[in-house]
DNA sequence: TACAAGTATGAAGTATACTACATAGTTCAC
DNA sequence: GTGAACTATGTAGTATACTTCATACTTGTA
Protein backbone atom coordinates (compact mmCIF):
# COMPACT_ATOMS: atom_id res chain seq x y z
CA UNK A 1 0.00 0.00 0.00
CA UNK A 2 1.24 3.17 -1.12
CA UNK A 3 1.04 6.97 -0.02
CA UNK A 4 0.15 9.98 -2.51
CA UNK A 5 3.67 10.57 -3.02
CA UNK A 6 4.99 7.37 -4.19
CA UNK A 7 2.16 7.30 -6.56
CA UNK A 8 3.56 10.16 -7.91
CA UNK A 9 6.98 9.11 -8.14
CA UNK A 10 6.15 5.98 -9.92
CA UNK A 11 4.12 7.21 -12.57
CA UNK A 12 5.40 10.58 -12.73
CA UNK A 13 2.20 12.77 -12.00
CA UNK A 14 1.77 15.36 -10.07
CA UNK A 15 0.14 14.74 -6.56
CA UNK A 16 -2.10 17.91 -7.32
CA UNK A 17 -3.10 15.65 -10.54
CA UNK A 18 -3.63 12.81 -8.88
CA UNK A 19 -6.07 13.85 -5.92
CA UNK A 20 -7.61 15.94 -9.06
CA UNK A 21 -8.20 12.41 -10.55
CA UNK A 22 -9.47 10.63 -7.22
CA UNK A 23 -11.60 13.50 -6.21
CA UNK A 24 -13.77 12.91 -10.29
CA UNK A 25 -14.01 9.36 -9.50
CA UNK A 26 -11.60 7.92 -11.22
CA UNK A 27 -10.19 5.57 -8.97
CA UNK A 28 -9.83 5.85 -4.66
CA UNK A 29 -7.64 5.26 -1.93
CA UNK A 30 -8.44 3.78 1.87
CA UNK A 31 -8.08 5.05 5.00
CA UNK A 32 -6.27 2.17 7.30
CA UNK A 33 -8.51 1.48 10.48
CA UNK A 34 -5.38 0.31 12.12
CA UNK A 35 -3.88 3.73 11.77
CA UNK A 36 -5.77 5.84 14.02
CA UNK A 37 -3.34 8.82 14.66
CA UNK A 38 -3.83 10.91 10.91
CA UNK A 39 -6.06 10.26 7.94
CA UNK A 40 -3.62 9.50 5.61
CA UNK A 41 -4.90 7.65 2.25
CA UNK A 42 -3.40 4.87 0.88
CA UNK A 43 -3.26 3.37 -2.30
CA UNK A 44 -3.23 -0.26 -3.64
CA UNK A 45 -1.76 -1.80 -6.82
CA UNK A 46 -4.67 -1.32 -8.76
CA UNK A 47 -4.30 2.55 -8.80
CA UNK A 48 -1.06 2.53 -10.12
CA UNK A 49 -2.25 0.69 -13.05
CA UNK A 50 -5.55 2.97 -13.16
CA UNK A 51 -3.05 5.77 -13.34
CA UNK A 52 -0.92 4.33 -16.15
CA UNK A 53 -4.37 4.07 -18.07
CA UNK A 54 -4.86 7.51 -17.84
CA UNK A 55 -1.99 8.94 -18.80
CA UNK A 56 -2.36 6.31 -21.97
CA UNK A 57 -5.94 7.24 -22.64
CA UNK A 58 -5.38 11.38 -21.93
CA UNK A 59 -2.63 10.93 -24.44
CA UNK A 60 -4.51 9.83 -26.98
CA UNK A 61 -6.59 12.17 -26.73
CA UNK A 62 -9.89 10.48 -24.35
CA UNK A 63 -11.43 13.13 -22.01
CA UNK A 64 -11.56 12.38 -18.13
CA UNK A 65 -15.35 11.59 -19.27
CA UNK A 66 -14.57 9.26 -21.19
CA UNK A 67 -11.31 7.10 -19.37
CA UNK A 68 -13.99 7.24 -16.28
CA UNK A 69 -16.28 5.01 -17.92
CA UNK A 70 -14.04 2.22 -18.70
CA UNK A 71 -12.43 2.30 -15.24
CA UNK A 72 -15.98 1.66 -14.43
CA UNK A 73 -16.59 -1.04 -16.24
CA UNK A 74 -13.11 -2.55 -15.59
CA UNK A 75 -13.39 -2.48 -11.71
CA UNK A 76 -17.36 -3.70 -11.56
CA UNK A 77 -19.09 -1.23 -9.87
CA UNK A 78 -22.57 -3.04 -9.76
CA UNK A 79 -22.67 -2.57 -13.47
CA UNK A 80 -23.70 -5.57 -14.99
CA UNK A 81 -21.78 -7.89 -17.23
CA UNK A 82 -23.28 -6.95 -20.44
CA UNK A 83 -23.16 -3.36 -19.78
CA UNK A 84 -19.42 -3.93 -19.15
CA UNK A 85 -18.77 -5.79 -21.97
CA UNK A 86 -20.76 -2.76 -23.98
CA UNK A 87 -18.55 0.13 -22.73
CA UNK A 88 -15.38 -1.78 -23.47
CA UNK A 89 -16.32 -3.06 -26.99
CA UNK A 90 -17.34 0.60 -27.80
CA UNK A 91 -13.53 1.86 -26.92
CA UNK A 92 -12.06 -0.89 -28.45
CA UNK A 93 -14.05 0.87 -31.71
CA UNK A 94 -12.96 4.56 -31.22
CA UNK A 95 -9.20 3.29 -30.13
CA UNK A 96 -9.09 1.58 -34.22
CA UNK A 97 -10.94 5.07 -35.48
CA UNK A 98 -7.89 6.79 -33.74
CA UNK A 99 -5.50 3.86 -34.73
CA UNK A 100 -6.81 4.65 -38.34
CA UNK A 101 -6.61 8.56 -38.31
CA UNK A 102 -3.19 8.53 -37.15
CA UNK A 103 -2.29 6.20 -39.89
CA UNK A 104 -4.18 8.78 -42.51
CA UNK A 105 -1.71 11.58 -40.86
CA UNK A 106 0.98 9.92 -41.11
CA UNK A 107 0.98 9.47 -44.81
CA UNK A 108 -0.24 13.08 -45.16
CA UNK A 109 2.75 14.36 -42.71
CA UNK A 110 5.07 11.65 -45.25
CA UNK A 111 3.65 12.90 -48.60
CA UNK A 112 4.16 16.50 -47.37
CA UNK A 113 7.93 15.82 -46.44
CA UNK A 114 8.06 14.50 -49.78
CA UNK A 115 7.01 17.83 -51.23
CA UNK A 116 9.21 19.71 -49.06
CA UNK A 117 12.08 17.95 -50.26
CA UNK A 118 11.90 17.60 -53.69
CA UNK A 119 10.98 21.36 -54.14
CA UNK A 120 12.70 22.97 -56.92
CA UNK A 121 13.33 26.50 -56.43
CA UNK A 122 10.56 27.51 -59.00
CA UNK A 123 7.88 26.11 -56.67
CA UNK A 124 9.06 28.56 -53.54
CA UNK A 125 7.44 31.24 -56.17
CA UNK A 126 4.33 29.70 -55.54
CA UNK B 1 -13.33 29.69 -53.20
CA UNK B 2 -15.29 29.46 -50.42
CA UNK B 3 -17.62 31.28 -47.87
CA UNK B 4 -17.29 30.54 -43.84
CA UNK B 5 -20.93 29.09 -43.69
CA UNK B 6 -19.99 26.43 -46.99
CA UNK B 7 -16.88 25.23 -44.78
CA UNK B 8 -18.64 24.65 -42.12
CA UNK B 9 -21.45 22.30 -43.95
CA UNK B 10 -18.02 20.43 -45.85
CA UNK B 11 -16.23 19.65 -42.56
CA UNK B 12 -18.86 19.34 -39.92
CA UNK B 13 -16.99 22.27 -37.92
CA UNK B 14 -18.87 24.91 -36.81
CA UNK B 15 -18.79 28.78 -37.62
CA UNK B 16 -17.57 29.97 -34.67
CA UNK B 17 -14.72 27.05 -33.85
CA UNK B 18 -13.34 28.14 -37.84
CA UNK B 19 -13.06 31.81 -36.46
CA UNK B 20 -11.51 30.81 -33.84
CA UNK B 21 -8.90 28.39 -35.49
CA UNK B 22 -8.54 31.29 -38.10
CA UNK B 23 -7.55 33.71 -35.10
CA UNK B 24 -5.21 30.98 -33.68
CA UNK B 25 -3.48 31.79 -37.07
CA UNK B 26 -3.91 27.84 -37.79
CA UNK B 27 -5.18 29.39 -41.59
CA UNK B 28 -6.36 32.10 -43.15
CA UNK B 29 -8.84 33.56 -45.73
CA UNK B 30 -8.33 36.21 -48.38
CA UNK B 31 -10.63 39.15 -48.95
CA UNK B 32 -11.36 39.65 -52.83
CA UNK B 33 -10.23 43.05 -54.28
CA UNK B 34 -12.49 42.67 -56.84
CA UNK B 35 -15.66 43.01 -54.25
CA UNK B 36 -15.80 46.01 -52.39
CA UNK B 37 -19.94 46.59 -50.94
CA UNK B 38 -18.46 43.61 -48.12
CA UNK B 39 -15.50 42.69 -46.29
CA UNK B 40 -16.68 38.55 -46.55
CA UNK B 41 -13.59 36.33 -46.38
CA UNK B 42 -13.12 33.62 -48.90
CA UNK B 43 -11.46 30.44 -48.37
CA UNK B 44 -9.36 28.33 -50.74
CA UNK B 45 -9.28 24.00 -50.77
CA UNK B 46 -6.12 24.37 -49.16
CA UNK B 47 -7.91 25.51 -45.75
CA UNK B 48 -10.74 22.34 -46.01
CA UNK B 49 -7.74 20.58 -46.44
CA UNK B 50 -5.91 21.90 -43.62
CA UNK B 51 -9.73 22.12 -41.34
CA UNK B 52 -9.61 18.13 -41.65
CA UNK B 53 -6.42 17.95 -40.48
CA UNK B 54 -6.99 19.33 -37.41
CA UNK B 55 -9.88 17.17 -36.52
CA UNK B 56 -7.94 14.18 -36.94
CA UNK B 57 -5.40 15.50 -35.03
CA UNK B 58 -7.27 17.04 -32.56
CA UNK B 59 -9.54 13.61 -32.43
CA UNK B 60 -6.06 11.74 -31.43
CA UNK B 61 -5.23 14.52 -28.60
CA UNK B 62 -2.82 16.96 -30.41
CA UNK B 63 -3.28 20.50 -29.22
CA UNK B 64 -4.26 23.49 -31.26
CA UNK B 65 -0.45 24.59 -31.05
CA UNK B 66 0.76 21.63 -31.90
CA UNK B 67 -1.44 21.62 -34.80
CA UNK B 68 -0.22 24.81 -35.60
CA UNK B 69 4.13 23.71 -35.46
CA UNK B 70 2.34 20.97 -38.18
CA UNK B 71 0.55 23.28 -40.36
CA UNK B 72 3.05 25.89 -40.28
CA UNK B 73 5.68 23.62 -42.10
CA UNK B 74 2.91 22.47 -43.82
CA UNK B 75 2.57 25.47 -46.00
CA UNK B 76 6.17 27.18 -45.80
CA UNK B 77 5.73 30.37 -43.75
CA UNK B 78 9.12 31.69 -44.36
CA UNK B 79 10.89 28.56 -42.41
CA UNK B 80 14.01 26.73 -43.68
CA UNK B 81 13.63 23.18 -45.18
CA UNK B 82 15.83 22.28 -42.78
CA UNK B 83 13.27 23.31 -40.03
CA UNK B 84 10.33 21.94 -41.76
CA UNK B 85 11.83 18.63 -42.02
CA UNK B 86 12.30 18.40 -38.56
CA UNK B 87 9.18 19.70 -37.20
CA UNK B 88 7.32 17.01 -40.10
CA UNK B 89 10.12 13.98 -37.99
CA UNK B 90 9.02 14.93 -34.71
CA UNK B 91 5.68 14.73 -35.61
CA UNK B 92 6.07 11.02 -37.14
CA UNK B 93 7.34 10.29 -34.01
CA UNK B 94 4.90 11.21 -31.81
CA UNK B 95 2.21 9.56 -33.64
CA UNK B 96 4.06 6.17 -33.92
CA UNK B 97 4.15 6.69 -29.54
CA UNK B 98 0.05 7.14 -29.98
CA UNK B 99 -0.41 4.34 -32.46
CA UNK B 100 1.40 2.28 -29.38
CA UNK B 101 -0.46 3.68 -26.70
CA UNK B 102 -3.43 2.59 -28.24
CA UNK B 103 -2.44 -0.55 -29.15
CA UNK B 104 -1.35 -1.64 -25.47
CA UNK B 105 -4.78 0.21 -24.66
CA UNK B 106 -6.26 -2.10 -26.95
CA UNK B 107 -4.64 -5.25 -25.14
CA UNK B 108 -5.69 -3.96 -21.85
CA UNK B 109 -9.08 -4.17 -22.60
CA UNK B 110 -9.26 -7.03 -24.51
CA UNK B 111 -8.17 -8.45 -21.13
CA UNK B 112 -10.32 -6.83 -19.21
CA UNK B 113 -13.12 -8.30 -21.33
CA UNK B 114 -11.71 -11.70 -21.44
CA UNK B 115 -11.73 -11.54 -17.22
CA UNK B 116 -15.29 -10.22 -17.40
CA UNK B 117 -16.56 -13.09 -19.53
CA UNK B 118 -15.12 -15.76 -17.44
CA UNK B 119 -16.02 -14.30 -14.26
CA UNK B 120 -17.49 -17.22 -12.26
CA UNK B 121 -19.76 -16.63 -8.99
CA UNK B 122 -16.47 -16.85 -6.95
CA UNK B 123 -14.37 -13.94 -8.10
CA UNK B 124 -17.62 -11.49 -7.40
CA UNK B 125 -16.71 -12.14 -3.50
CA UNK B 126 -13.61 -10.15 -4.40
C1' DT C 1 -38.66 46.42 -50.97
C1' DA C 2 -39.15 43.90 -46.96
C1' DC C 3 -37.12 40.37 -44.49
C1' DA C 4 -34.84 36.09 -43.67
C1' DA C 5 -30.33 34.40 -43.94
C1' DG C 6 -25.47 35.18 -44.16
C1' DT C 7 -21.17 37.70 -42.68
C1' DA C 8 -17.81 40.40 -39.50
C1' DT C 9 -16.23 41.84 -35.03
C1' DG C 10 -15.53 42.01 -30.29
C1' DA C 11 -16.45 40.72 -25.77
C1' DA C 12 -18.14 37.71 -22.38
C1' DG C 13 -19.28 33.11 -20.78
C1' DT C 14 -18.50 27.92 -20.32
C1' DA C 15 -16.29 23.27 -19.82
C1' DT C 16 -12.36 20.61 -19.01
C1' DA C 17 -8.26 19.75 -16.76
C1' DC C 18 -5.37 21.04 -14.12
C1' DT C 19 -2.22 24.16 -10.76
C1' DA C 20 -1.25 27.03 -6.93
C1' DC C 21 -2.14 28.72 -2.46
C1' DA C 22 -3.41 28.84 2.33
C1' DT C 23 -4.08 26.39 6.39
C1' DA C 24 -3.42 22.83 9.56
C1' DG C 25 -2.03 18.62 11.29
C1' DT C 26 1.64 14.42 11.11
C1' DT C 27 5.90 11.99 10.58
C1' DC C 28 10.71 11.41 10.42
C1' DA C 29 15.67 12.46 10.74
C1' DC C 30 18.93 14.52 13.46
C1' DG D 1 12.26 18.20 20.47
C1' DT D 2 12.63 20.88 16.52
C1' DG D 3 12.58 21.71 11.83
C1' DA D 4 12.10 19.80 7.23
C1' DA D 5 9.19 17.01 4.63
C1' DC D 6 4.80 14.89 4.01
C1' DT D 7 -0.39 14.70 4.19
C1' DA D 8 -5.38 16.54 3.95
C1' DT D 9 -8.76 19.95 2.67
C1' DG D 10 -10.75 23.66 0.49
C1' DT D 11 -10.68 27.59 -2.44
C1' DA D 12 -9.08 30.26 -6.07
C1' DG D 13 -6.59 30.90 -10.31
C1' DT D 14 -4.95 29.45 -15.07
C1' DA D 15 -4.74 27.46 -19.85
C1' DT D 16 -7.02 25.53 -23.61
C1' DA D 17 -10.69 25.27 -26.63
C1' DC D 18 -14.47 26.55 -27.64
C1' DT D 19 -19.52 28.84 -27.49
C1' DT D 20 -22.70 32.46 -26.99
C1' DC D 21 -24.19 37.05 -27.36
C1' DA D 22 -24.70 41.65 -29.10
C1' DT D 23 -24.26 44.66 -32.78
C1' DA D 24 -24.17 45.95 -37.40
C1' DC D 25 -23.79 45.51 -42.15
C1' DT D 26 -24.76 42.65 -46.73
C1' DT D 27 -27.00 39.53 -49.79
C1' DG D 28 -30.56 36.86 -51.87
C1' DT D 29 -35.53 35.66 -52.31
C1' DA D 30 -40.56 36.43 -52.59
Amino acid sequence: MKLINQLSKETGIPIGTIRFYEKSGLFSGEKKQEVTTNNYVYYGDDVIEKLRFIQMAKAVGFTLAEIKEVVDAWYKKEISQKAQIEVLDKKLLQIDVKIKELKAMKKQIALCKYNIENRTEQDIII
